[in-house]
DNA sequence: CAATTATGTTGATTTAAATCAATAAGTTTG
DNA sequence: CAAACTTATTGATTTAAATCAACATAATTG
């Protein structure tokens, strides 16, 4: 992702660098809080959300992923909250090691800013379809963004409660269940136990896209 | 804004510099397009825009600001649209001449990184309340960009059509005019011809944050 | 393993806002 | 300046989704 980076770059980044292991439910970092340090994921996945007068769900990060976001640059504060949602390991960055690479290689400058455009930009398209989309079209989005982008597969475990599908959705909890069964019902999706399978996977495209 | 720049970094990017003057209503970038130039606002106010199944303005640009996106360190492409409201005057850059000073200088470089990662937070900020706040609570926060930030008096024409007001607060037309219409029998705002008053600033500003 | 608590599901009701439809007020132009 | 057209306004109706309330299932714990 950052082919910029020399060794001597390395070394800088390395020097205050420590891992940390989150148990699933922990809280990594919170909203409002001061941005330390940057964060490379090495293991297990994170909820990425922006608390409101409801949780809205940005996106679950995986490995390897680095996580960082807009306030590094603005204000020194963290826009969203992170928390693990199984064992996470992940290694913490000084946020002035980070900016001193940044100064040293422009190279790396480029990459840094595409980093940040590039998730902003996920997110606002995300936010955009909260506002575009209606009920079944956001459900079957959220399935999309699990199959594709997380787990890699039709089929997968579901580690994310009712409430939190619901928070990835911009929804409430009963609307995507009543869609889910739906889904099922229609046999678009499976579901099994705590696993759930995408079945037709150009229809749930479509829904998606017609909103 | 960017107090960074030398006179060497002024000179590179004054190389291929040129003023262009648009009309009322007259597009000046598109949404897909590729992102050849950054834009320096110098008279007129611009609307920025996003286009889906419907427009969501997202901002009203005014002079003095740097017009720049999230595409310059992706792909290249403009992610939203902007047309001109009044007659405006902008100073387009060529990307390649501002990147050249990006990789020259570090200080710009943390500047422009800032700046869009400014520029990315508010309008992410701004669909948040599309998803959180009701009808009343969004035309209140869009009266208040409007005096805050955009005209910085109370009173203002109002050179947005009810339409465009409406992609403002990411409703219907017909939705913006009944609030506007409460709006005034509590007399909260004031409205002759097409200029617009805002009489109690604390109770607007209050409908805002209660959503 | 029964009891308690948390999470998930279903149906009934309410509600905010979109849509639809008709009319009014401004603008533009032949 | 009247006709044609666009934009604004108002009221009636529909609709999607939230809320509310009851119940079911699963998970946790003494």
């Amino acid at each position: 992702m950052f082919s910029s980076l020399t060794e001597e770059d390395l070394a800088i980044m390395n020097r205050n660098r420590f891992v940390v292991n989150y148990k699933p439910g922990e809280l990594i970092y919170k909203q409002g809080s001061s941005f330390t340090h940057v964060i490379s994921l090495s293991t297990g996945k994170v909820k990425m959300y922006i608390e409101g007068s409801r949780d809205i769900i940005i996106k679950i990060a995986k490995p390897v992923e680095l996580i960082i976001g807009p306030g590094i640059y603005i204000d020194q504060k963290h826009y969203n909250s992170a928390s693990a949602l199984e064992e996470v390991n992940a290694c913490f960055i000084e946020v002035g090691d980070f900016k001193e690479v940044f100064r040293r290689n422009p190279r790396f400058a480029e990459e840094v800013t595409r980093e940040i455009s590039s998730k902003g930009l996920s997110t606002l398209q995300k936010m955009m379809s909260l506002n575009l989309k209606q009920t079944p079209g956001l459900v079957a989005e959220a399935l999309i963004h699990l199959a594709d982008d997380v787990f890699g597969t039709m089929r997968y475990k579901m580690i994310l409660s009712r409430q939190e599908l619901a928070d990835l959705c911009g929804v409430t909890k009963e609307s995507v269940i009543r869609v889910l069964k739906d889904f099922k019902h229609e046999g678009i999706i499976k579901s099994e136990g705590h696993y759930i399978e995408i079945l037709d996977y150009n229809m749930i495209k479509k829904i998606s896209q017609l909103g």
